[in-house]
DNA sequence: TGTCGGCCTTGATGTACGTCAACTGGCGCC
DNA sequence: GGCGCCAGTTGACGTACATCAAGGCCGACA
């Protein structure tokens, strides 16, 4: 059916039925408890993660004990999809989740699926973009500028101005690498201007969507 | 003979031979002269490009004229590997280069040939591989450590201790997301510190191995 | 209902890096 | 050989964010 194979748009398939299917019939339901860890900084790739509820968060410890916070990932998305031989991140449950694992040698034992390739090259490339957009974040923007930025981004994700943020402010800070006190700063200081509204410290609602932006740049 | 498909070691790869053979046979020899543009950023993704000779940057401009400098590319990388629809970065050659060019539609023609997928996607994963090195580098790491880290590298691609930049201070700034008056200092400091050696602007040896590795992290 | 313990916020102060501006050194060019 | 130009360096100063240190909020648990 479809010709654009394999440098089509990623954005426009959520992981792919083929590779759905597959998780679904070899893989193999796990829960995780709030904080517990997935798989760790350093761990061999042995396995290949779908989340199904809940929410994960990927992180790197440095030598010196600083954090960098990868990313964020909700129900449906794929994980663990490093490149190396072993995790460059660790991975922990945000929440207590559910999350669907298979094991690669399933997926090598497959390799002539045409389909299943397709979907994890797009899994691959929805990941590099994620992270580029990362790095242009990290890379020039001011504290205002990401905390804005973020919670966009998390509004988008929800489609809808009124929002529960699954993670802390440190995580936050983290993945902006920023200090906590700076985050709670730039939040109340958003949240004066009437941009956005806190019911409670992970509840928030969108009250002026344009500014937002506009503050995100 | 290698059952490690499509999941293993992409740092094995140099651009594997099925696509070098594609690019060889049905690609195109353009050559670009310095600071000349190869394709603009919005530019829709049309073609695959692999440098064959000289250096080129992809860089992305922001809303309010701020540059983001994403990589560098040497003789051998394939780049314009980009995920979506339309480049979010724009190549420029650093120096007069010469790059091959492949349409898209004749990869997407040869869809069915594993070997090719396989190239794709190992050359995509070390595009993320770098990606997150570098998030990780603009995370949170200081003006020195950046500089230090920044000079390993180059150092390290070369293996050599005699080093040519092919990139003046404002690359570097803006690949490192500082100033180039910020990278000067931590240069002469890295020079005072007698780590580094320059004997130009553009030509350095590294004194010390061992130090350059520790100040980068 | 009181108290304890996390998270989060707020405030006071420090500092690394940015900004602005002057200076330098190499290289082409008349 | 002098001149100008550009890239890089150096210096003085400002500022955004980090750090350190209280203080407030709210749910858990007795």
């Amino acid at each position: 059916m479809t010709l654009a194979y394999p440098l089509d748009d990623p954005r426009t398939s959520a992981p792919a039925a083929a590779l759905t299917q597959v998780m679904e019939r070899q893989g193999v339901q796990m829960t995780f408890a709030r904080d517990e860890e997935i798989y760790a900084q350093d761990d061999d790739v042995e396995f290949l993660y779908r989340l199904t509820s809940g929410s994960v968060r990927t992180t790197r410890l440095t030598s010196d004990g600083r954090r960098q916070v990868g990313d964020f990932y909700y129900p449906g998305d794929l994980f663990g999809l490093e490149t190396g031989p072993e995790h460059r991140f660790s991975a922990e449950a945000l929440s207590d989740c559910n999350v669907l694992v298979l094991r690669r040698a399933v997926v090598r034992a497959m390799a002539g699926d045409a389909e299943l390739n397709r979907a994890i090259l797009n899994a691959t490339r929805r990941e590099l973009d994620r992270t580029q957009t990362h790095l242009l974040l990290l890379g020039h923007k001011s504290a205002r500028e990401r905390v804005a930025g973020f919670l966009l981004g998390v509004a988008q994700r929800g489609s809808c101005s009124d929002v529960t943020l699954p993670m802390g402010r440190q995580d936050m800070a983290d993945y902006l690498g920023l200090t906590i006190e700076t985050v709670s700063r730039m939040l109340t200081c958003l949240q004066s201007a009437s941009v956005v509204e806190f019911a409670a410290a992970r509840q928030f609602k969108v009250c002026n969507w344009r500014a937002l932006e506009h503050l995100a740049e």
